[in-house]
DNA sequence: TAACTTCTGCAACAAGATTGCATTATTTTT
DNA sequence: AAAAATAATGCAATCTTGTTGCAGAAGTTA
């Protein structure tokens, strides 16, 4: 079995064709994808089926769904044994004004947030917007 | 002339009747506003002057904007001699899951981020997700 | 008053997300 | 293996939010 069975099968995922494609695309991939970006790389797919594929990844916590400000939602795979639920396993996301590529900073979790009396975090958002590094590399020479 | 005209005037904001009222209907909400809550709540008014008119409002730094990860801009006023571009005096949202209303925490404000290398901010969203002080307390009793 | 600028209202559009439903593929049961 | 049940896919259609074009109304200035 390969590589990409193996990971669909460990989150209780039945592996077909779609998925796996996907599932590879997102891999090769280091910043974050849209729905719109896996439908133009799979231009002969249907949209729909990219669509619920994703969420079925999302369900199943395989990916998790990036919302950095621009309206369009991003995908990412999860880090392993990830629980997107808990607070604390949270990293930040980066969104480059640039490139306006949105990256997984997964090694910059998210600090401590003090709330007022009363209100209860059960989940927080945490996106920086700016030049990433490549972008800055590249401007600097 | 009255608060609401002088608040305009202050801003840099032409006072006309639909400014007025959608001014003072922001000032009386403690959470922050879409568009369709103002839209249904000026029923007669006309969609795109709402929205041209708290686009203004915005412009012209009277309100801020803010992407709470409904998918759906809100929008609050701006704490007095606010810059919102200026980084580390951006406040924290709160979005309550329950009641669904996102507040503004201004007393709390975004902690220095960590970025790896290379990287540079120039701005900074940070949205806590949970349950508000309000809905909390009644939930308690 | 005439020229000019600004605001408003209506219609139309765009993009992203989402659903309904029929068809096809896969798995389970008989 | 055939039938029944379940799951995945493809296509069309819809919804929501946000946005623009344009003509007319209102207000300002010369
Ligand atoms: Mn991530
Ligand atoms: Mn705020
Ligand atoms: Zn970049
Ligand atoms: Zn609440």
């Amino acid at each position: 079995m390969k590589n990409l069975e193996i990971i669909l099968e460990n989150n209780q995922i039945k592996s077909t064709a779609m998925r796996l494609l996907v599932l590879q695309f997102i891999l090769s991939k280091k910043t974050a994808l849209s729905l719109s970006q896996l439908e133009s790389y799979f231009d002969n797919a249907d949209r729909t089926t990219i669509y619920r594929t994703i969420k079925t990844f999302v369900e199943k916590e395989l990916v998790h769904q990036i919302d950095d400000g621009t309206g369009i939602t991003k995908y990412a795979i999860c880090e392993e044994n990830c629980h997107c639920e808990i607070e604390n396993d949270l990293h930040l996301h980066f969104h480059c004004t640039k490139c306006e590529e949105t990256t997984c900073l997964t090694d910059y979790k998210i600090p401590k947030i003090n709330l007022p009396e009363g209100f209860i975090a059960e989940n927080i958002n945490l996106v920086v917007k700016g030049i990433c590094e490549k972008c800055n590399n590249l401007s600097s020479i």
